[in-house]
DNA sequence: ATCAAAACTTACCGCGCGTAAAGTTTTTAT
DNA sequence: ATAAAAACTTTACGCGCGGTAAGTTTTGAT
């Protein structure tokens, strides 16, 4: 600690009596040196605290390892636990991911994927703002970079896609909560941001055809990703007005059912499935806090480590090598059956 | 778009009849070349859609305009929530933020600290893990970085400390709970990740004796980040036992009371403030999901803009030289009556 | 001991950009 | 019109590292 702070490679070199590109071949692979080399190296590491530059080191490299990762929105739950996911999985591949959140912003979006060229990713796995993205950046971008799209799917961009079947998703629980009660009504927002919100309610309203029911959806207003405050707000409303023609409840996602059973609960609403509940109330996504609502929440729940662990291999696929066309991969959901409906 | 993509400033340069010394201070300040060559470099970027390598900018700036923002574990909304605000700040103010996550890991938290030096920041903003923290390796960090510490304060490292007085935020609902029903029993969990708990706990001791009161804490065991699964199980277990005096449960934080009421609802009470129910549960923090619980959950939120934004103002003007000594800055929290207690 | 393979060193260029010095052109003020 | 100031260009070097080619040393097997 006595010696001055190394500042770069080379002096870290010569202060531990090794040429530069050996040093630099160990840090890329500390077993491409001879043992004893890589012994001196670790000591003379261990000795004065060197740690190379990684963005001086990916600036001329041929391959880095870094990956990127956007998501939407990083204060919805399901997001960092996906985020999560995947970030842990691309560290045990020996890649670093970032993490970026577009904060629900089209503009921050398309300057996250500036700043990823900036970077020269290996590959980005990017869940798209969906309706409100700039798809003429996203596909310039697609172009530059090999891309993953995951979670909500924009044309037919990228390597691939990888996601949740979200058609199966309302059939399942739908299918579920007509056997088990009163046919559902749809709950959803207006003016959803994510086109799963679109597919989700396509597969309502097929179901309840199938099923031989008559079908409602209640839609109710509000912007942006405040879900709970929009399906508490709007399922006041609704259960005020008596817009919900039978007692169940199917939400388009889960946050959007917290909130309904935040609106049941100032309402008087008693929530559960049996009878002496006044209604039921379901949700899909598989929410990381749904079984922790009051009553804990019935839902479809993505298959997260299905769609992470394919996201991710998909991609590294792609980078080593193997490039087959575009694909769409889309994961079944599990009826997670609590007691809100 | 028909000629072949610029790769960097030179080309960029060249093509646009400008020398790049000269845009390269335009992009460091559009305002610093004349307005002539503004428009002609502006005209050239949006024909040729060039954006500078940041990575390579900030290789030989002196002084960039990256921040860091550190969290302990990002799927914790309190955090997202905070480390949202923060970024949205530093963008204000002009400069990039990059967040982190280190996810509960003491190693992945030393290694962001590592990433961050080759990235060169003005400044740091870091929320650290805790009790199991590197400190030496944090206080290493502090020395090279001007870095200020938000949330929970270890020793008097950086160039500052700005959070939440948590003993005033235990005092405030401890005297509430009093004044309004039985004197709460304290849940917390037995080995906190976070020194705030130990500091919200001696403040319930000190407020239930200022009170006359005898005190009551409940520690369920528990280890990692998932508050509610062991709020959810150590107060089921707990509530069985018989193990609260009192029909008052404070909670040391609001992840917990959101387990707890889970807990409650498994247990058959009636959580509420009022007559006809059989426990109040209250907790701390102002949990973004707080007013979306079965009922709605009574806590002393923090001030996310008051923290946020001092936090930011200190390293701003840390960085833009006005170096004084070490604080510590701590704001008071807001009690937020809700109906569970 | 011998020799080829493996590992290493030296030397040099490249990445994309910041920055400084010196000279040239343009602008502004008088 | 003239001079000073401002803005620009040219030139040259630096940041911290990757990567390659050539030559040198070390290794391990015979």
């Amino acid at each position: 600690m006595a010696e001055a702070k190394i500042r770069n490679m080379e002096q870290f070199a010569a202060i531990s009596g090794i040429s530069r590109p050996t040093i630099s071949k160990y840090f890329n692979d500390p077993d491409s040196v001879r043992r004893s080399t890589r012994e001196r190296i670790e000591a003379a590491i261990e000795k004065h605290d060197y740690h190379p530059n990684i963005y001086a080191m990916n600036q001329n490299r041929k391959l880095t390892k870094n990956v990127g990762i956007v998501v939407p929105f990083l204060a919805d739950p399901f997001f960092t636990e996906i985020a999560r996911s995947i970030e842990q999985r691309c560290i045990d591949a020996g890649y670093r991911p970032t993490l970026f959140s577009s904060h629900g912003d089209p503009k921050l979006e398309t300057e996250i994927l500036d700043t990823l060229v900036s970077m020269k990713p290996a590959g980005v796995l990017l869940a798209p703002l969906g309706r409100a993205s700039d798809k003429s950046a996203i596909e310039k971008f697609c172009k530059q970079v090999p891309t993953l799209i995951f979670d909500s799917s924009v044309d037919e961009l990228g390597i691939a896609f990888v996601g949740s079947d979200n058609y199966q998703f309302t059939e399942l629980i739908t299918d579920y909560l007509c056997r088990t009660g009163e046919p559902p009504c749809f709950f959803e927002m207006k003016t959803p941001a994510n086109p799963n919100a679109h597919r989700r309610r396509a597969s309502y309203l097929n179901a309840m055809e199938k099923f031989g029911y008559a079908p409602q959806v209640v839609s109710v207003p509000g912007e942006g990703w405040d879900f709970e405050a929009i399906g508490m707000e709007g399922g006041r409303a609704a259960l005020a007005e008596g817009r919900f023609n039978t007692n169940t409840v199917l939400c388009s996602n889960d946050r959007l059912a917290i909130g309904m059973l935040a609106a049941c609960y100032a309402e008087g609403l008693s929530v559960g499935r049996t009878k002496d509940h006044a209604i039921r109330v379901a949700g899909q996504d598989g929410h990381p806090f749904s079984s922790y609502t009051c009553p804990p929440l019935t839902t479809v729940a993505h298959d997260y480590k299905a769609v992470s662990q394919h996201a991710v291999e998909t991609l590294f696929q792609a980078i080593e090598g193997s490039v087959s066309g575009w694909k769409s991969t889309r994961f079944e959901g599990n009826l997670i059956m609590r007691d809100s409906a």
